[in-house]
DNA sequence: ACAAAAATAATAGTATTACTATCATTTATA
DNA sequence: TATAAATGATAGTAATACTATTATTTTTGT
């Protein structure tokens, strides 16, 4: 019996546990491999069957449709470094590196957890970079949001905003401010690669540059 | 001859020009209305030619795809709002005022701008903030950038980049300090009425509160 | 005022997408 | 080993994202 980790899921978000099956662990693996190299408008359930070497009807046996799954996804992604967070911070008693620590591994590239043999947190981190905000930037943010959809974000938010109030227990716009960090590790991230002249970052195309921009904005308006 | 306000558009996203012709603009008007009210995902060229009372084919002798119809009217808002930024800021000589000048406009509600009688502002700033990165957030992006599909919001980013150093020279991130400072005026205003637990912003949702949230991070890390 | 050109409308058609349904077969479980 | 559950194979539908053709209307240059 190997050690695994795993994240528990939001019931709704899926008709069939897929990590309780093969072909639901296949559907996962190859989803994100799927749409981290089409992009979420191209993928489709079929190219997701053909290359698992299933069924539409199949897939759809466990996923109402493509937007659920990359909601599925990307909370699984959000439970899974929010983990990471709590045990990589367990020991860190000064909230200043703590607050430090949380922007680095939001903003650092990822590698792949050998704990989660059908998850590869490298591509799925690529993912939430470009693809992270469709999730929510929907018609129906709403009924998602009742139906707790958005929670791993949102706790992380609150984790995040937790440590920046131990911080400065009078900096008054914590969540926000929480919101803002996780936000733009990604959005700086995909500009630096993508369209480089929204930012000041240099052609190596380093993430510690965008680590010392966000830290440079936090610690200036936190600590003021 | 009534005065309008025209903006100048990169002639690569349209087949026709759609400011030239009564049906070019209803194009332009009706998707704004359209996509405000379905979102993009649901917002058809078949839809949006029964709104006019044309046809489908009519809508493609225009835009290639909706895709670029939404970088289109996207570009065409980005084209507008520099506009104004530098119309409302000419008399503005403390760089200090202006760049609070330029944020207070970043994060309030548009009203519609009576020079432009088939673009509805308003709408389309609502379109902004749920929409707007959906023009970058795609595979093809490289290749939208090098057609300069980005140019209005780059210039855009620019100007308050510049504002930015005239603030303080020595600041080292001008670009990503404006590009977060754009993005997040928006994705604040998204998280306030759709996302709450995300901010910091009580029930009333005044944009008011995201100017003062977005100061304080700003001049918090502009003024050190 | 009239011919030529350009734009629009009307219609049809195709490949793909986003599903739902049915039934046979395989696999797990009691 | 019977029975249920999951999967596979196949088919079908409505909508989407286009392209193509031809007829009609509108614009324009002379």
């Amino acid at each position: 019996m190997r050690l695994e980790v795993q994240i528990k899921m939001n019931e709704t978000l899926y008709l069939r546990d897929p990590e309780q099956s093969e072909l639901g662990r296949n559907i996962i693996k190859h989803s994100i491999q799927l749409i981290h190299k089409t992009g979420f408008e191209s993928f489709t359930f079929k190219k997701l069957a053909e290359a698992i070497g299933t069924t539409e009807a199949g897939i759809y046996r466990y996923f109402e449709n493509k937007h659920k799954l990359l909601v599925y996804i990307i909370s699984w992604y959000w439970g899974w470094l929010g983990f990471q967070i709590v045990y990589q911070t367990k020991n860190v008693n000064d909230p200043i590196a703590k607050l430090k620590q949380v922007i680095t591994l939001l903003a650092s590239n990822v590698k792949d957890d050998i704990m989660t043999s059908h998850v590869d947190e490298s591509l799925l981190h690529q993912i939430i970079i470009a693809e992270g905000s469709k999730s929510y930037l929907t018609k129906h943010v709403g009924e998602d949001n009742k139906q707790q959809y958005f929670k791993p974000f949102k706790d992380l938010c609150n984790t995040v905003g937790e440590i920046i109030l131990e911080c400065n227990p009078n900096y008054q716009y914590p969540h926000s401010l929480a919101s803002t960090i996780i936000e733009m590790a990604h959005l700086q991230n995909f500009f630096m690669h993508n369209l480089p002249a929204l930012t000041d970052f240099d052609k190596n195309k380093k993430e510690d540059q965008i680590i010392d921009f966000l830290n440079n904005l936090v610690f200036s308006s936190v600590n003021k």
